[in-house]
DNA sequence: TCCCCAAGGGTGTGTTACAACCGCTCGTGG
DNA sequence: CCACGAGCGGTTGTAACACACCCTTGGGGA
């Protein structure tokens, strides 16, 4: 019965892992704009889903302008696949029998 | 953007739900015994559940021993449906550009 | 030139919610 | 009288989210 990832299961940082395993790389703006976080929540999920090593994170320079970049990793791309495929487990509990 | 319903989203109740979504009636133990909660996490987990409206809790008695029933409800059967519909929202979130 | 403000990219704090566990209870059957 | 079914209540720990604030840079106006 292994359990859902949850680091995954939240679900802004499932929307945030699953819009990264299908784009080369995604900025800060982008996700920013897209998922409707404060910056400071935003940050602290790209922080836990590094920590857990799902996504690297590029800073670079515009010019002297700062710009962060992630990427999703092959561990995080693992995870999540695991993870879509605990929810489908999770889904074809229905038909079991119980009564 | 709407939101993941928190009841349901939670691992042990979206178990619990969709398990009973293919059973008619589903008892305690049987569910007890499936997903390996302590009696008090399950009792509480169902407790949410009613009190959401999503399943509908039958007492007996078999002879003079409780036998505690559960029964989900059509709006259970909704909201798990859009919780579903949800979910495969998000999970086609691939492919979206963001560069 | 100086001033001020906006925007990018955060940090730190506090509140709130809640999962999970434990121990207790209360009734019943053996 | 002991065990079991079923559940309640309290506690603990963690985490999401908001909010306020910070630092830097770029740009516009007087």
């Amino acid at each position: 019965m292994s359990e859902l990832d949850r680091t995954i299961h939240e679900p802004a940082r499932l929307r945030i892992l699953t819009i990264l395993s299908g784009v080369d790389v995604s900025d800060f703006n982008f996700l920013f704009s897209t998922l409707g976080l404060t910056k400071g929540n935003l940050s602290s999920h790209m922080d836990k889903l590094e920590k857990a090593g799902y996504v690297e994170v590029r800073k670079s320079f515009n010019g002297r302008v700062p710009h962060t970049e992630f990427v999703i990793t092959d561990a995080g791309r693992t995870a999540l696949s695991d993870y879509w495929r605990e929810i489908d487990a999770i889904r074809s509990l229905h038909g079991k029998g119980g009564d």
